[in-house]
DNA sequence: CGGGTTTGACCCGCGC
DNA sequence: GCGCGGGTCAAACCCG
């Protein structure tokens, strides 16, 4: 990136996401001309869930099963334009990562979200995300626990639920981000709790949970190791909060995913909204050089802009010079 | 001093 | 049971 793209970036996101991202870029697993990126785990699940075809709000509520996913992608196949769909949002079910992980080709051969495939019961129950997915573990906090007390220093660690209930997860959904930053802004605070190097790869991977109190969101950042100039950014989980960034009003170059996010727990927040954000086949089409050239406002195909305004106030700013 | 980062140790699930 | 790898904890450290 140009020195001057670094300093547009810093004082306006918005123009790092609208211009460094594409389609490309952003989806190489569908990239027939990109196939290396198979290779990456997260991108294998990606490849073999082939989830691409859900709304966004779907994801971000965590209300995502299968049977949504599969009737998303129907209506996405059989749009009128008849292209590829390319989403941004791409959820990862563990099950499925597992399969990719393995090496097998069941992930791809047996696509759950074909349009002619069933749906199985399990993993939408495992998609679905419990509440307290993984606070089991957290747990170890002697709550009311009164056995070991005498020894403090094991018991920190070594206090295992007496229970073992199989732990369930938060739906994650993955964002592919070209970009030289590893931590994009996306209008929340994030604290990092952890990194760890990624087997097969020379890049870490690092762990960031939400700041805010009672929000249990996580993330995980990582760089694609065949193109590290992709990030992966897993999100696992919903804030169950206001964006900072949207309480403080200057969101306006924060349309990631997770600003969306956060603007969509507004009850009233139009699901179309979020959809219509993101490069469908239905506004863009994927071949064309069009999605580069546009402005900002006119990739975003806005359905209704008093309510981006109402989302993102300064918005209206930056489109009236 | 409060909040964020670093980093080694630990936990857990899974395959062998 | 063991080893591996992903995920998390928490003390130490850093910084404004």
């Amino acid at each position: 990136m140009s020195e001057e793209k670094k300093d547009l970036y810093h004082q306006d996101p918005f123009f790092y996401n609208q211009h460094e991202i594409n389609q490309s870029s952003l989806f190489p697993f569908f990239n027939d001309n990109n196939p290396s990126v198979y290779n990456h785990p997260v991108t294998q699940t990606l490849q073999g869930f082939d989830p691409s075809f859900m709304t966004f709000t779907d994801c971000l509520h965590g209300s995502m099963d299968y049977n949504t996913l599969s009737r998303a992608f129907d209506m996405s196949c059989n749009s009128p334009s008849g292209h590829q769909n390319h989403h941004l949002i791409t959820p990862i079910d563990t099950n499925l990562k597992k399969q990719a992980a393995m090496g097998d080709s069941a992930g791809t051969s047996e696509n759950p979200s074909t349009p002619n495939s069933s749906v199985s019961a399990s993993s939408s129950n495992e998609a679905a995300g419990e509440e307290e997915s993984d606070k089991s573990k957290k747990d170890k906090q002697p709550q009311g626990g009164e056995e070991d007390e005498g020894d403090e220093a094991k018991s920190k660690k070594a206090n295992k639920p007496k229970k073992k209930e199989k732990r369930q997860r938060e739906p994650r959904f993955a964002f592919l981000t070209k970009s030289e930053i590893d931590h994009l802004e996306d209008g929340y605070r994030w604290r990092k709790y952890g990194q760890k190097a990624v087997k097969n790869s020379p890049y870490p991977r690092s762990y960031y949970r939400c700041t805010s109190q009672k929000c249990t969101v996580k993330k995980r950042v990582e760089r694609n190791f065949q193109d590290p100039s992709i990030v992966i950014t897993t999100y696992e989980g919903q804030h169950n909060h206001q964006c900072p960034a949207t309480l403080r009003g200057n969101a306006a170059g924060m349309l990631s995913p997770s600003l969306l996010a956060c603007a969509s727990i507004r009850p009233s927040f139009p699901q179309q909204l979020l959809t219509q954000f993101l490069p469908t086949n239905n506004q863009v089409d994927p071949n064309s050089m069009f999605y580069r050239n546009l402005s900002a406002q006119q990739q975003l195909q806005l359905p209704d802009y008093g309510l981006l305004q109402d989302l993102v106030p300064s918005f209206s700013n930056r489109q009236k010079p």
